[in-house]
DNA sequence: AACAATAATGATAATCATTATTAATTTTGG
DNA sequence: CCAAAATTAATAATGATTATCATTATTGTT
């Protein structure tokens, strides 16, 4: 079981700081923009706070984008969209996908608790701005 | 653009073991197993030429499930199936999902060009051994 | 308010997957 | 066979993330 969680300044902050940014930052960003406001907060500090959270449900975490893990203060049923040139992340409604077929998945055995998806394309900076 | 490609019996070699093996293996895995027919080669020819697999389309990687990256020789379109408890992937067919509504994205001005699909949930062996 | 138990912090070292470097080897086309 | 260029093996380097640990902060209880 997970022990038991203490109040900490610092994990407040790593959590609003994530709430106020409405990208999907990584640790470093986090850690950036938490140092505004207490110069003194750690890397670690915000890695561990910043797992401590997705622990606890109350953020979530983004895998498989680029080399780094990004962190989301959005935990509605959502989806993705990835921009392949410069690799920003957009929201994209959860009902954009119907229903799904599971019959085949269930003939093999598996039993399909959840499913995420990532768009990939063209942002409308990047189709603008060539 | 990409340099040409000579033959290399170690290309060769990742390649075979990839398609030789139905799991969805890391750099690691294809290194151990090369390793049984080449022990002289080096983990960052696997990693090397798994890369140019990708690059010339032949193979595609899978990010996202755990710390590494997996790597595929099925390069029809189709989606996997992540076990929670084993981290086993499956295959899922492609056409388990239907025509998406892309309108909600198009209004947004975002292009879709594609999107991946990764299902969570529990495999037979997992849900049999309890 | 002081105490004891324990979680959290900051600083930094360690880890681990992946990539870069480089001298030597292999491939390929002429 | 030769020369140009790609490939290799070995290993160092990189970069994100995690572990360690002495010190500090939180919390519930006297």
């Amino acid at each position: 079981m997970g022990r038991i969680l203490k109040y900490s300044k610092q994990r407040d902050l790593v959590l609003k700081t994530l709430q106020e940014n409405v990208v999907h930052p990584t640790a470093d960003f986090v850690y950036a923009k938490a140092k505004e406001h207490n110069p003194n907060i750690s890397l670690a500090t915000v890695y561990r706070n910043l797992n401590q959270l997705v622990e606890s449900g109350d953020i979530k975490k983004i895998n498989g984008l680029d080399n780094m893990a990004h962190f989301d203060h959005n935990t509605h049923k959502h989806f993705h969209f990835i921009c392949t040139k410069c690799g920003k992340i957009f929201d994209m409604p959860y009902d954009i996908v119907p229903e799904l077929n599971t019959k085949p998945a269930e003939q093999k055995g598996l039993i399909i608790e959840s499913y995420d998806i990532s768009f990939h394309g063209i942002c409308p900076d990047c189709r603008d701005n060539h």
